[in-house]
RNA sequence: GGAAGUUUAGCUCAGUUGGUAGAGCAUCUGCCUUACAAGCAGGCGGUCAUAGGUUCGAGUCCUAUAACUUCCACCA
């Protein structure tokens, strides 16, 4: 007998303790069953899960129990990314102090601490939440081993002349103080100023208008540009232009991205100020002159001004200028500005030897890559495809910082040659171990690579590091391609991108079969969850403690994919209604099965439709998961089973409660369908709601079906095939009940008023006389009467004041 | 500038391959029905953003327009 009343609180602690003391979800290497395998993603530890998360994590959890009922061993691990720079904000944050102020190791083993602490939360969260991932061993992205695939890769790449070392433009950070590749770009609207300038040509009187957002660069200026078919200016091809108040020499050039109409058609180009002035650079060749250093402070290039923090000396230099009488005009303008979105400083353009991985050169491959993924929903593959298409920089892997997984490499003190740790000392730290051979050159003397690697250089390794837990291959495609990536729509640039190009590179395939992407969910005004808002009244731990797992597990799947979802708390009531009804009708339905085997016996009419019923909702069901559409397969098992509460159940009731009145078969019948549809349901149900459905399961199934969980059990497959004409016959029988309950209703009656008679006119009476005694039974009719028609009619006799007797026949 | 998405009931949204518009919430009318009042039955409520087109038939396919959202690019 199941409780009264449900205590998610208690009986979800219980099975989660349950599952993880059972090892109910353990992976099984040495099964034959096919194997489905998710590339988690492995949270970032800088700071609070927030609802977005948790909500992605629950799409990826419904998947994993699916396939797991479906009857594939499912390899389902569990990691953390807890290295580089994201981390080291935390951590910086944390202890209110900067990197580079502690010495490098000191402040590696904060970090490491405070990851650790992060780390234990995480794990609670995970299990509150009922997470069936491999939850007794995780991958670090910082740990040897991760460090040892990585490193690997690095070494990998670099022989296949896959990366390159390189005194190259790079993006820079002036806040964090290191190099950063493109996907961590993002657009912020700065207001700014757009200042007019003379530029006077030299030995004349005269001036062209030059206009510049950043006037502090223009002691970085190495010449200016016209279109070559902008005739008003060719004039100016054979003089030279007197930067204002810095007064250097400047040459034109041509270049067909100067659009003409664009203020006076005359653009200057310093090295480097955006974008344009990178390509131009390297396609005029252009000398280099930087105006500011690592940390955003002005060289000795800006005379007066150096040591100035650059936006300081922009207003300095806009003053000077004023003064001179060389400042034409000044708008104010917002405008878009590329910045870091690890700390929001707008982004510079610095050369410093960085380490980059080609990607530039393997567009196509890269492109053909986004195509042959399969991509849920499939839209999501516009963006990355369009991502490959703008890509404009290399990926550029070294950081100037801490935390991370160093380069296995150190150069020569005498020739400055390159010297690659070898794979089986992997892995290594150049800054404490040294090379076994010497150089070429013969020297034995080396420095180690200072940089550490990008977080993105070993998080595109995760079906390499997740396999490894597995497999001990390290970097290894023996598990390659994985069947799942699932991550939201934000990664796509990201993480998938990185991951493909890593596994296009090693492998010459892909990491994974599909890609599930997931939507954000929003603030209520529709604005993206930070993690630094995410405050106690909507955090993960609160919500589940509030609304339990199972109902925060239901709000999350009921998001479609990929879409965006506002949170609203509004939402969880739909989930708490269903958890209770789930609970009241199991409750219900058990009652009567209690000391009952289930037989094949000859079914009742409308048991019969119940089955076919469900027959046809499996197939459903199982359609859209295998399409990731968890939301619309939830909705699909929702209405079947509001519909078996509110009309099957109410149909045979009576036959369930009085089987001396209605016959022991009829009674046994109703049993049989109501046994196994309720089965059914709720293995349906568990991927979604793993801990209400486990509790009811293991309190009846568990002992006749032979499972020690509900989760291991299997779905329950009543066959593939499902009989379309009784399932419509059998829905016409319910519209005759609807029909009733529509005059009873409007009368203004209790539904269990008895009435006279009900008047059928159908063609199909011979199946509704089948069914004859539920339609009687439901709608305390004392008869029913045929007439043979076509046209479906329904009248609904008097009602009877006073209990009659029950017609047995 | 390029790309994608959204537009359906008062609100939040479903709507597979074209075939009579759906759910929940809200609202209204009833019902204490031997599981559940956190329930049940019933009602009200929609020119499916706009304009064309294809079709016997369009929420669904095509074209254009508008509004909003997102990603990317530009940003002298």
């Amino acid at each position: 007998m199941l409780d009264k009343k449900y205590n998610f609180a208690e009986k979800e602690k219980k099975w989660q303790d349950y599952w993880f003391e059972n090892d109910i979800y353990k992976f099984d290497k040495d099964s034959t069953k096919p194997i489905y395998s998710i590339d988690t993603p492995p949270p970032t530890c800088n700071g609070k899960i927030h609802m977005g998360h948790l909500s992605s994590y629950m799409h990826i959890e419904t998947i994993a129990r699916h396939h797991r009922m479906l009857g594939d061993n499912v390899y389902f691990p569990f990691g953390f990314d807890d290295n580089g720079l994201p981390t080291e904000r935390y951590v910086e944050k944390v202890i209110k102090k900067r990197a580079y102020e502690l010495p490098r190791q000191t402040f590696v083993n904060i970090c490491l601490d405070e990851t650790r602490k992060l780390e234990e939360e995480f794990f609670d969260l995970y299990k509150s939440a009922g997470f069936s991932c491999g939850l007794k061993k995780h991958y670090s992205s910082i740990a040897p081993r991760a460090q040892t695939i990585s490193q690997h890769s690095f070494i990998e790449l670099y022989k296949k002349g896959k990366i390159y070392h390189a005194e190259a433009p790079a993006l820079w950070c002036t806040e964090c103080r290191t190099a950063c590749a493109q996907s961590e770009l993002e657009d912020k609207d700065i207001d700014s100023t757009f200042n007019y300038l003379k530029f006077y040509i030299s030995g004349e009187d005269k001036y062209v208008t030059v206009a510049t957002t950043r006037p502090e660069m223009l002691c970085g200026v190495v010449c200016v540009f016209i279109n070559p078919n902008d005739e008003k200016n060719q004039y100016l091809l054979d003089k030279k232009l007197i930067v204002p108040y810095f007064n250097t020499e400047v040459s034109v050039l041509t270049d067909e991205l100067v659009s003409m109409d664009k203020g006076s058609g005359v653009v200057m180009c310093c090295t480097f100020g955006d974008n344009v002035d990178k390509e131009w650079q390297r396609k005029h060749n252009l000398p280099i002159k930087e105006c500011f250093t690592a940390d955003g402070r002005m060289t000795a290039l800006a005379g007066e001004f150096a040591g100035m923090p650059i936006l300081e000396c922009r207003k300095a230099v806009i003053d000077k200028l004023k003064e001179n009488d060389l400042l034409i005009k000044q708008e104010n303008i917002t405008h878009a500005v590329s910045t870091h979105d690890r700390c929001g400083t707008p982004i510079e353009i610095a050369v410093k030897k960085q380490w980059f991985i080609d990607v530039l050169s393997h567009k196509d491959e890269l492109y053909q890559a986004g195509l042959d993924c399969n991509w849920y929903p499939k839209t999501m593959r516009a963006r990355y495809l369009n991502w490959v298409e703008n890509l404009s920089w290399n990926w550029c892997i070294s950081r100037q910082r801490f935390f991370g997984i160093p380069f296995p490499v150190w150069f020569c003190k005498n020739c400055g040659k390159v010297k690659l740790a070898e794979i089986e000392d992997l892995p290594v730290d150049p800054l404490k171990d040294q090379p076994k051979t010497p150089c070429e050159c013969g020297c034995t003397d080396f420095v180690g690579e200072t940089d550490v690697m990008d977080t993105w250089a070993t998080s595109s390794l995760t079906p390499q590091i997740c396999t490894d837990m597995e497999t001990g291959l390290g970097l290894s495609d023996s598990m390659i391609p994985m069947n799942l990536r699932p991550n939201a729509h934000d990664n796509i640039r990201v993480w998938d991108f990185y991951t493909i190009v890593k596994s296009l590179y090693h492998f010459g395939k892909l990491p994974w079969k599909d890609l599930m992407i997931s939507g954000y969910v929003t603030s209520s005004d529709g604005s993206k969850l930070a993690k630094s808002k995410a405050n106690s009244a909507n955090s993960p731990q609160e919500i589940i403690k509030t609304y339990s797992a199972d109902v925060t597990r239901y709000w999350a799947n009921n998001m479609a994919l990929g879409k965006d979802t506002a949170f609203s708390l509004a939402e969880f009531d739909n989930g708490k209604k269903l958890v209770n009804k789930l609970w009241n009708a199991s409750k219900f339905v058990l009652s009567f099965l209690e000391g009952y085997t289930p037989r094949e016996i000859e079914l009742e009419t409308m048991d019969k439709w119940l089955i076919e019923k469900y027959k046809e909702l499996y197939c459903r069901f199982i359609k859209y998961l295998d399409r990731y559409e968890i939301a619309l397969a939830l909705n699909e098992l929702e209405k079947f089973f509001w519909s078996f509460c509110d009309n099957y159940v109410e149909l045979v009731k009576r036959r369930l409660y009085n089987p001396d009145i209605y016959g022991e078969r009829e009674c046994e019948s109703a049993k049989y369908a109501c046994y196994h549809v309720l089965l059914g349901m709720l293995k349906m149900f568990a991927p979604v709601l793993p801990h209400i459905t486990e509790e009811i399961y293991m309190s009846y199934y568990a002992a006749i079906e032979g499972y020690k969980s509900i989760h291991i059990s299997g779905y329950h497959n009543m066959g593939d095939t499902f009989d379309k004409d009784m399932i419509a016959k059998g829905d016409k029988v319910l519209d005759i009940v609807t029909t009733v309950r529509q005059f009873k209703s409007e009368n203004k009656v209790s539904l269990k008023t008895f009435i006279e008679d009900i008047t059928i006119t159908s063609p199909i009476n011979d199946f509704i006389k089948l069914a004859e005694v539920d339609i009687k039974a439901v709608s305390s009719a004392h008869a029913i009467k045929y007439i043979e028609g076509e046209e479906f009619n329904v009248v609904v006799g008097n009602v009877v004041p006073e209990e009659p007797q029950i017609d047995n026949n």
